[in-house]
DNA sequence: CTGAAAGCGCTAACAT
DNA sequence: ATGTTAGCGCTTTCAG
């Protein structure tokens, strides 16, 4: 069995007191030079480490935070992740990530997993399908440290980061403008997320600014995110069978793909264009093209991680919640 | 602060003592029905919950397993955690996730960071740059149970996962013979990753089936796994540039990716045929087009999981060890 | 059927 | 400078 050496064994071996191991451990100045040597040297012969676990109980804390995405699979949260992991791990903390597959009852089940992990904090992106909050708030009002990041819940009184979707959104909609299209559709994401609300936003707003009239049934929205293969499917026949739009803007990375293969798949020379958020490093190699929009992902993991932290580690309860955005960036694909 | 009622309080409460309410709790057949009612009500009613950490400490063990991968980015690797997860949440262990972006450096750490972190067991797919393995085998000495899938250790004495590699590489490389490719060019993984020798295997096999020789001048290593993507880039412009192949086998999902770049950016018009393993849901989707070989990766999960959990669980020490291996599937595409 | 007490590994008053 | 002890939350003998 895997039974590691505790600091009682090397009291023992040494005839000392666990204490005073401990603190020679830990470099506790009240310990004699003498004694720290023989205890630190005799701790790294036989590969001596604390006990994580003993700790977290002892101090109420695991020095863990969980992170709650929709799927690792897609780029713009692995990405995220590699942000949250460089602060977190710089700090000390282990990250704990857990996938909801954007389906609501997994993200309760996680949220609760983690919750009696006795994580020290929490960072949510939350899943399409998500309409009831209550299993955050109960937490959140219990005291645990949460912080949105993406898919945020404007409803609750916390740090959240976004990306400048409007804005986003709105250059994306007016390049397809700018080259010549008129009837634009807009493929969107499940109607409750905050992300879903700001992007059509920017995407009105264009077609406004060029008084092109918004029309809702070129607007579709896909409550499981994408989950679904058919629902995309679905979606984009019904935009391309009948008077197709010229240009689709597409609101996420998971349904930028669903949109490109139903296009490949059913209107091969449609001549479509389509712009939509992905953070994919492969889009530049696919076909149909697609223009794309892209989301400083590491950055907002690495800020929605420091913020976490910040209220980890406060000593005084904070009243002041920040909404910080970042800008995205359009990268102009295809004919 | 974020304080969750404990046994003890619930004990106060009721006017119990507290192993009365941990039985109660528990459904110990010993607690009279009257008692465990109003212990289990209030329980639920505070919304109490066991805390995991106080009792890892007491079990000596943390249900959870610590997993190593190069990155969740890659498809292969999402989906062979979704598969670990589908096992290990079933059985009611925890998943803890260590990327090691194929540094070898970051493997050690993040080996000795979970290995800290109490996991009852670790599945292991290594990293590309990893030649020494002592962090490994040290722990495992100690008894730390250790499966290994995909990128597998032959020296160390457990259990294994992995795909049919010499067979998945030679089914690729002979569609590219059949296809009428007389010089296939085979770009490689790390030397030492057990996947590259084997896929490296399957391309000599059908090249010699076929009478064609091997030409070491047409195999090229990429000893970060592509991690740097100008060492792809590197290799298959060595390969192009003068006296280029009619065909690359490319032996790892990242570094099929990097290749098409490659080729899109330095020989458009080449009719370069490529095939390569790739779990990607894209491939369909790219151009240059590529053939690839699909790996079983949420099987693999699962097996590799189960197996790990098996020894956790087993009673008495395991001594035979078993190396599962699992079919790919071919994919042709293009023209 | 229920309670008291010890112990998992570690730290931190509080002695000495 | 070092030791003793209590306690983090929970389970589990051992008593009653």
């Amino acid at each position: 069995m895997f039974k590691p050496t505790t600091i009682k064994d090397i009291a023992k071996a040494l005839n000392l007191s666990t204490s005073t191991v401990s603190r020679a451990l830990r470099g506790g100045y009240e310990i004699s030079e003498e004694t720290k040597k023989i205890v630190l040297d005799y701790a790294e012969k036989v590969n001596f480490k604390r006990n994580p676990i003993a700790l977290s109980l002892k101090e109420r804390r695991s020095y863990s935070i969980g992170v709650i995405v929709c799927e690792v699979a897609n780029q713009f949260f692995s990405q995220a992740i590699d942000g949250i992991e460089s602060v977190a791990y710089s700090k000390g903390y282990h990250v704990i990530i857990s996938q909801t597959h954007d389906s609501y009852d997994r993200e309760v089940i996680n949220v609760e997993h983690l919750a009696n992990r006795s994580i020290d904090g929490l960072l949510v992106s939350l899943s399409a399908e998500t309409k009831d909050y209550s299993h955050l708030e109960k937490l959140h009002e219990q005291g645990l440290p949460i912080v949105f990041f993406d898919r945020v819940l404007n409803s609750m009184n916390t740090h959240k980061v976004s990306s400048n979707n409007v804005k986003g959104a709105f250059e994306a909609t007016e390049f397809l403008i700018k080259k010549g299209c008129k009837r634009i559709a807009h493929l969107a994401n499940a109607s409750q997320l905050s992300i879903t609300a700001e992007r059509q936003k920017g995407y009105e707003e264009a077609l406004k600014k060029h008084n092109i009239p918004v029309d809702d049934k070129l607007i579709k929205y896909c409550k499981h995110g994408g989950r679904d293969k058919m629902e995309v499917e679905i979606a984009v026949r019904e935009f391309i069978d009948h008077d197709p739009p010229d240009a689709i803007f597409v609101a996420s990375d998971r349904l930028s793909t669903g949109c490109l293969s139903t296009l490949k798949k059913y209107a091969t020379n449609s001549n479509i264009l389509v712009a939509g958020f992905s953070n994919s490093e492969l889009v530049e190699l696919l076909n149909p093209s697609l223009s794309y929009i892209r989301q400083p992902a590491f950055e907002m993991g690495k800020k929605a991680t420091e913020m976490l932290i910040n209220i980890i580690e406060s000593k005084y309860p904070i009243e002041e919640f920040e909404s910080i955005m970042l800008d995205t960036t359009l990268h102009p694909n295809g004919a």
